[in-house]
DNA sequence: AGTGGTTCAATGGTCCAACCAATTTCTGCA
DNA sequence: TGCAGAAATTGGTTGGACCATTGAACCACT
């Protein structure tokens, strides 16, 4: 099935340098946030030149693992280990209505598989701080007449980190940053989230019951209300202006 | 909500370079595998540096969209169009068993959506190709006794395509190549994939039915007979030798 | 003290001109 | 015609230079 011998690579200097800078992050323990050496002194260091470091550098930049600022540094932005996989996703068309609807679909996959897992995972702590969020979120939501999306995000934040699984957080998140990008005020529909509110606290009451089923039924109703406010907006924009 | 003073943008001359190409690309129309100018020829003709077009290329290749061969030329890996939407994801610690047990939650919330909007959306020559795709996966269960995986995975992609969302079969994708990448023969289970094969027809005959929850049902059981076979695997090779 | 401007060193961004290494293509001999 | 070796092509690497931005130190003025 897989190739028996795998093709050795001729030359790889730009992945030996991330190699080495893993290896440079893990020993001296830098977290996010921290900076990490100069270009100049790692290409001296590593004994390569400053371009190779670039290149590298390039590479974990467009994995979003670092961030570099003309005359300050380069910084780390997430935490890196020796032992990470990468799985560069990218959307063709994700910025017309179809391409909405699209990622809207996988969020409701992982959205409804993250509540039922929580369901069965979360422990007492995480249902309190969940329902933290949830009140936080409905008292937003009764004082500033449904802008409550802040607050809603974060209830949801809350449900995929006690699922137990980081990747549901950090899929969604991502999504949620692109789909921010472009859409950041939902299509000019007014009462964008008022039908999906009942539905946050019907979860959140299967999950403190460990209802996984009835979690993942729920969390599907959810983001079925979320599609038809898209589609309804969409017709909306039809008839007023285009973007 | 969003920042009112976002911050301009300096220098972004490798963007530009990208910005050009994928116009280039699109323009001239080229799909994958097919070949891009030279990298000396892009830097005069784009008016920059070589190096400027290396780290834009090194973007690319990151992103899994371009390959380049040395000595040979740079090539196109998959379709680039001027709106794509990137979502890099890095999963830290993914080759250990919590790892891919994790990764196969995400892939269970997928498989079962998929599953489910294929039942809703596939019409008669997607029922009838993803039947095909069934009937040679049976045959090759019986014929080799139980070694069908690249059968079976054809199956499953069968469905994703027919889902009528091709981010399902990129992500699942992306997580099938990762995944096999470290555990090409997983853990030495031998019938690996026995207990998961009469779920492939039960869930081919709710599609058939245009049935989406019962789809979605069965292809949960479908993962969760996996999860329990990497389980055993597992607890097998704690008994035995470690990798 | 505090405010605003200036200077200056550090740092990432870009450029250039080579050369190296892998690949492909061409050439000329058998 | 067939094929081995030369030559051209192409990505990979190097070293050095300069530009643009940043941030800290410093200074003048209020």
């Amino acid at each position: 099935m897989t190739d028996p011998l795998p093709p050795i690579q001729a030359t790889a200097r730009d992945d030996a340098v991330l190699k080495a800078l893993a290896a440079f992050v893990r020993q001296e323990a830098l977290g996010p946030g921290e900076k990490l050496p100069t270009e100049r002194i790692l290409a001296e260091r590593l004994k390569v030149s400053r371009n190779t470091v670039r290149e590298a550098l390039t590479r974990w930049e467009g994995l979003g693992l670092v961030e570099r600022r003309q005359g300050s540094g380069t910084y780390l932005k997430a935490a890196v280990s020796p032992d990470m996989l990468h799985m560069p996703l990218t959307l063709a068309g994700g910025n017309d209505f179809a391409g909405l609807m699209r990622t809207l679909e996988i969020r409701r996959a992982l959205e409804a598989e993250a509540a039922a897992l929580c369901a069965v995972r979360a422990g007492k702590a995480d249902i309190a701080e969940i329902e933290r969020k949830l009140d936080l979120m409905e008292e937003a939501f009764h004082t500033r007449a449904g802008m409550s999306s802040e607050e809603d995000w974060e209830f949801h934040q809350s449900i995929y980190r006690a699922s137990g699984n980081p990747l549901f957080e950090q899929i969604i998140s991502a999504m949620h940053e692109l789909f921010h990008r472009f859409w950041e005020h939902p299509l000019g529909v007014r009462d964008f989230g008022h039908a999906s509110f009942p539905y946050h606290r019907t979860i959140f009451d299967c999950i403190a019951a460990h209802d996984p089923e009835g979690a993942r039924a729920e969390a599907l109703k959810l983001i079925a209300t979320v599609e038809d406010d898209l589609k309804r907006g969409a017709a909306n924009l039809k008839l007023s202006d285009r973007r």
